[in-house]
Parts: C-alpha cells; structure tokens; sequence
DNA sequence: CTCCGGACAT
DNA sequence: ATGTCTGGAG
C-alpha cells in the first residue's frame, strides 16, 4: 500500500539532486562568499533578514568605514550609533539590537569568535538560536557560510519554488522544507553552500513573485498546469 | 497575524 | 504609487 503524504508532507519528490545540476549546469558556481570575514558574515546573516543584499552592503561598507567590523568595536558601539550605521539595511532598530544580542553572546558565553566556534554544530546552531533574534534561517547561515558545517539553509526563494513545483506543502515548516531537498542530498558544505546561491539565483531570476518559466532551467519539472499559485 | 523600514524595481 | 527584499518576535 501506498503510504500518503503526510499533512504538509511532500507530495511529489523533489529530486534534488537533478535539480541542483540542472540549476548548476545553466549558471555555474555563482562564487558566493557574502562577506570578508566570519564576522561579517555574521553581521550580514542578521542584516539581510527580510532585506535586499544591495541594502546591506550599503551598511556593512558603513560600518567598515567607521571601524565597527571588529568583535570588540561593534560590541562597544553605542547602539544609537550602531543604528545609523546599518540603517540603510531597514528595521535598523530591530537589527541593531540583534547584532547587540549576538555580540553579548559571543564575547560574554565565549569570550570571542574561536571558541564559538568550537563547538559541535549542534551545540553551535542551539547557541545561536538563544540570541533573540536569530532563527532558523539565520542560525544555518552562519553555521554554514560562517563555520563552514554543512547546514541546509531554507529561506523563502526556497519555500516559494519548492511550492510551485508541487513538491512541498505551503503550510510545510522550516526543517519539513530543509529536509525535502536535503534528504537526496549528501552532506557536504560545498554543495550546500552552492545550492543555496543557485537558489537565490532562481528565485531573482526565474522564480520571482511573478513566475518567468520560460527558460527556467527547472521548467521540465513543472507540474501540469504550470505552477502553483 | 502584525510590526519593523530603507532601497529599488515595476 | 505599489510591491518586494537571502526573517523573526510579540
């Protein structure tokens, strides 16, 4: 007997492994690395959240030319300043206080970046999900472009494909969707690392709010009657 | 579910 | 003028 699809189960497979060299063989790597240093990495992972890149290397290059990409400068920046410095990323009130929750973590639970990043990736993605205003998806970047540990990163590109296709429930949570497409999947950094810019690159290019299938290098795994709403 | 928000495409 | 952007908290 067949076994249904759970509630927001997948309903079709996604067979990831076709789609990443489908995706692969149309645009190649997209040599992502989105920031200088781990810290940067970090402070980006929070800035871009709901945000476009573009804004946010406006308010990283702010902060590089005000001397703040340092642990312990960034952490000692009045969060006034702070503030101005990352508002041309939006929700700069919000944000500067996530990056404040994330430095105090870090220099009051570890002392510095090297022993955070000591810690099994277990440990390290639990660590990260304490920080008030760290979740899932920013959690698992930093974990994977930051520590460099094979994290699956989902975010709604992701979601938004994953749907069309038929292959995931709208209703499907973060590790539901993780989990689809990095269940076909071996556990490796590099290809995780270049999926997820593949996707995004996808979800600009092809997969925009507006479906632009036609030339899609997913458009031979469209469901009949073209994408879902 | 609503709020947070400036930058940019349409 | 409207809609969206590599989300998360209350």
């Amino acid at each position: 007997m067949k076994k249904a699809a759970g509630r927001t189960g997948t309903r079709r497979r996604a067979p990831a492994k076709k789609l990443y060299r489908a995706l692969f063989n149309a645009w190649g790597p997209q040599r992502w690395w989105p920031g200088r240093t781990r810290l940067e990495v970090i402070v980006g992972a929070v800035l871009t959240q709901n945000t476009a890149w573009g804004n946010v290397e406006k308010a990283i290059g702010r902060l590089r030319r005000a001397d703040a990409l340092s642990l312990p400068r960034l952490h000692a920046l009045p969060l006034r300043q702070l503030e101005g410095l990352i508002r041309p990323a939006g929700y700069f009130r919000v944000k500067a206080r996530r990056l404040r929750a994330l430095t105090t973590m870090i220099v009051d639970r570890h002392g510095a970046l090297p022993a955070l990043f000591r810690l099994s990736t277990p440990d390290l993605r639990d660590e990260l999900l304490r920080v008030n205003g760290v979740g899932p998806e920013t959690a698992d970047s930093i974990l994977l472009y930051a520590a460099g540990r094979p994290a699956f990163v989902v975010d709604a590109y992701t979601r938004r494909f994953m749907t069309r296709h038929g292959w995931l429930a709208p209703k499907a949570t973060y590790d539901e969707t993780a989990r689809a497409l990095a269940g076909g999947l071996p556990r490796n950094v590099r290809l995780y690392n270049e999926f997820h810019a593949l996707i995004v690159r996808l979800g600009k290019d092809c997969c925009r709010p507006r479906p632009l299938c036609g030339g899609c290098p997913l458009a031979p795994w469209l469901p009949r009657g073209g994408p879902r709403p």
